[in-house]
Formats: structure tokens, C-alpha cells, sequence
DNA sequence: ATGCCTACAATGGTACGACCAAAGGCGAGA
DNA sequence: TCTCGCCTTTGGTCGTACCATTGTAGGCAT
């Protein structure tokens, strides 16, 4: 045991079993008490190594774990190493599609939350955001609107716009936490919503509700907006159950789908 | 340029390094595809070594980072190994909570995010849950509020109860969904409600309060539920903000509470 | 003087081999 | 039969050597 004896060190040699989930955290908590910003760079590998006074295989699975909470970002090469990055809402939404693929819930389950969630980023957004935003919701909405009234709709485009609409709504309430809760919400499961989109009638009546809850939304009229997005619930809820009726598999296989 | 593969290369610069990412990728997939089931053990490092033909080092980083995941127990000695194991939320929780230290939210936003959070939940938990639950959640109500009467309060038990009440209403929402979002909300900051127990005055209110809202539940009102819970927020609020007016300091120090 | 190109150094990625530490299992002895 | 201690398995750590990648500095040609 070589107590090191460099003042300077930010570490702290360990000892204990598991090391590496030892110096993960002190490096974790080195980040979060802002010891180590976003941007910086970690000692190179090497140089930890003696700093901790541990193995080389030590320091490099608690980097590894590290990557994996996403709080690092590892280059290769000269001037590589490990570099403390700026979290973002993906991890948080990773783990819990990951979560999520283990524990499928029950579709009902999925919607409850979800409505209750648009109602009330609905009711913050109508009161927090900028004109300008709300007329922007509602042209794209239109614009879902005419995709999707097309002959043969384009799914993916599609898709992909319904997604930025609800992520869209979600920042005009002016609030991370409901924006980060749609977001994993999105990645989680890439939302049942798109099944409304298969079939015509849904699609059509899905689509012009969505301008309506737009178009509510930009008129300032909260009750009404609300009233719309009830009945987008209600139209998702009757697809499935019909989606269901159909296959009589129980709606395991409809959770689980991968996209990783 | 001594690029022996072929023009594909230029396309997908991979494949090199990251071995123990692509192991652990694999490891992933078997256990969400089924082919491993929570309970079985991974083979020995030694032989998944020799089985994917590296060194064992890749594969402890391997395995470190499903760890870190949440998808492996690793036990040492005889019968030891990497177990795979049963995703719980506080993988999730505790992603989240790494989140939200990085991105600090301010007290408002939390407050709104809550408020909402408690109004549906407590809505769902007196639609869903069995008398039973609303009466354990009224004794233990109860046994906050007797705890905050005495002169010298447990702060650590009572903080723990105010948790405990708050995953129980959370359970009684019958959603997984809400209940793994109070869940993250518990770990990402140990509830700024707790100042409200420091000042005694609010303390007394702040637990006949949840008293009140409790009983509201038990005996199945909705809107005096709601009504006590508009109160909590209330009191939350002036709380914090005369806290606010004290120290002139801004709230990001508030937030950094450390925790772990 | 400028610009390209190569060699070098820094650094992560991998391999191998050795030894330590725990933890369960099993056999010897009381 | 029960208990205790050794023995095997298996993760945990160390150390070294080597490879691959990448930025840079210095040399060479124009």
C-alpha cells in the first residue's frame, strides 16, 4: 500500500472489493459537485491508474460503467480519453424502454397515463406558450392532417411527425419534467398511436382531430382542446380493442417491440 | 491507406474496438429475446473467454456495463457468477436522478410537475384502490402527523414516512407507470417537501394536511382530496419562497442536494 | 515560404497470465 | 451424525506487452 503522497491528487487510492464501482463514484460525484465540468477531460488511463494506485483494468471498467450512466464520452487516440459529457433526456428514456421491455404494461395502463399527460401539458402550454408556437402546432398538424388524407400515406414521415407534434406540445408547456416524460414516453414504446394510422376511417378521424386540438389550442380554448384529445383517447382505446378482438393474442407481443 | 476490406468500409467505420460493447450487446439481446431467463446464470468469465474468443478483461467490461444496466447480479466465490436478473425502477429512478442533478429544474417547475402528478394519482388511487389500502394510508397519515405534534420530530423517520405515503398513494393508482414516475421523483431530489417540516408552524399544518387528504381518500371525496392536496402546494410554495426571501442566495443550491 | 507527407507519441483497446479473496461443497475426524 | 477445515470454483485485481487510432511536429519537396 503506496498511501500516494501527490497533495495535488483529486483521488484517493481505494482498497475495498469492487474498486471500480468505488471510483466510479468518486469520479461520479467528482462530476456532480463540479469538480469536473462537461468538456473536460479525465486523466488518460494510465495516469489514474497510479493516481488511484490500482490495476489498469480497474480504472477502465469504472470508466465503462460510467459510459454506460452516459456521463462519459470515450475518444480513442492522442488527445483521447474520457471526456465528462452533458446528459441528455436519452438515457433516462433508454432505461426505461428497457425497463418497460421486462415489465410490459398493459395497454390501458399506457393510455391512462398518457392522457392524463396531454391534458395537462395541454392546459400548461395553452397558458405558457407564445402565439407564434401555437400557430406553428397547429400548421403542422395540418400538415399531418394532409399526409395522412392521402391515398397512400407516407407511414414513416407520418409517424415521425406525430412524434414531434406530442414533443412539440410538450416543450410549450414551458416545463423539463413533462417534456423529458414524453420523451421517454416516445422512445419507450414508439407509442400504440401509430396503430390509429393503419386503418382509413381511424386515420382520417385521428388526423382531423389532431388539427382540431391544434386549432383549439392556438384559439386559446382550453375546454375544447380538451374535449379533442378525449376523443383521440377514445378512438386509440376502440382501435385496439377492435385490434384485439381481431388476434386473440393478448397484447404481449404488441409491447414488445424492439428498437434498439 | 492499407484498407484490405472492401468499399463497405467507408460506410460503416465500426468494428473496430468496442468488443466488449458488442459482447454485451449480444448478452442483452439473448436475455430480451428470452433465451436467458431472470435466475440463470451467464457462464463463467473464464469460459464466455474462451466461448467468444477474447481476452477475459473485454468480458468483465462486458458484464459491468449490464450491470451498470440493472441486468446482471454478480456474486463472487463458488456458485458465484453473473446472474440475470429482474429490472426493478430504481434503474430508472436512479438514471432519472442523475438527470435531473445535471439539469436542474427550478422549484416551480417541480412544484407544477407534482401538483399534477398528485391530483391524477390520487384521483386514479380513489377509483382503483380497495378500502384496505385507503385505510393503511389514513393510519399511516396519521402516525406522520403524531410524529410532527412532538416537540422534537424524527426528521429522519418522518421524511421516510412522507416518502412512504406518497409511493403507497402511488400504488394505489393501480399504474405502474405513475408509480415508477414518484419513484424517480423520490430519488431525483429527497423532496424539497421536507423543508416544510423544518418550520413548525407549517409542519403542523403541512401534516394535519395530509391527514385531511388521506381521510378525503378513505372516504372516497375526490374533490376535498384534491382541495387538501391544492392546500399542500400552497403551503409548499409560501414555504419556499419565504425560505427564498431569507436567503437571498438563488435556489441552485437548493436543488444540488446530494444524496448519495 | 508553403504545403504535403511521414514518423512519432499519446492513449484507448485487447490479450495473457498470475495471484488474491470469497463462498459453497465435501470429506475427514470427533 | 455433526462439525470443522481444506479444496475447488469463480469473481476481483495486478501487471505487462502489444495493437490500433489519431493528433501533431518536423522534415522534405516544390
Amino acid at each position: 500500500m503506496t498511501k500516494n503522497t501527490t497533495v495535488q491528487t483529486m483521488f484517493i487510492p481505494v482498497q475495498a472489493g469492487r474498486a471500480s464501482e468505488e471510483i466510479a463514484l468518486q469520479i461520479e460525484a467528482a462530476i456532480m459537485d463540479g469538480r469536473l465540468s462537461p468538456g473536460e477531460r479525465l486523466p488518460s488511463e494510465r495516469e489514474m491508474q497510479s493516481q488511484f494506485g490500482t490495476g489498469r483494468g480497474v480504472i477502465r471498467e469504472a470508466i465503462k460503467i460510467l459510459k454506460q450512466k452516459g456521463l462519459l464520452e470515450v475518444k480513442k487516440g492522442a488527445k483521447g480519453g474520457a471526456y465528462i459529457r452533458h446528459l441528455d433526456v436519452d438515457n433516462v428514456s433508454e432505461s426505461l424502454a428497457l425497463f418497460l421491455k421486462q415489465h410490459p404494461v398493459e395497454p390501458e395502463k399506457l393510455i391512462e397515463f398518457r392522457e392524463t399527460m396531454d391534458r395537462t401539458i395541454t392546459q400548461l402550454a395553452i397558458a405558457h406558450a407564445d402565439q407564434n408556437e401555437k400557430d406553428a402546432l397547429l400548421k403542422e398538424a395540418l400538415r399531418l392532417e394532409t399526409i395522412l388524407r392521402e391515398e397512400e400515406p407516407d407511414f414513416i414521415a407520418s409517424s415521425e411527425l406525430d412524434r414531434q407534434l406530442n414533443i412539440m406540445l410538450a416543450n410549450m408547456a414551458r416545463n423539463p419534467l413533462f417534456e423529458w416524460v414524453m420523451h421517454a414516453m416516445q422512445m419507450g414504446f414508439s407509442s400504440h398511436d401509430y396503430a390509429l394510422y393503419e386503418d382509413k376511417t381511424y386515420r382520417e378521424r385521428a388526423a382531423a382531430n389532431w388539427s382540431n386540438t391544434a386549432r383549439a389550442i392556438a384559439q386559446g380554448e382550453l375546454m375544447r382542446a380538451l374535449g379533442f384529445i378525449g376523443y383521440h383517447y377514445v378512438l386509440l382505446r376502440q382501435c385496439i380493442d377492435e385490434k384485439n378482438a381481431l388476434t386473440n393474442e393478448p397484447d404481449a407481443e404488441f409491447l414488445q417491440k424492439d428498437e434498439q
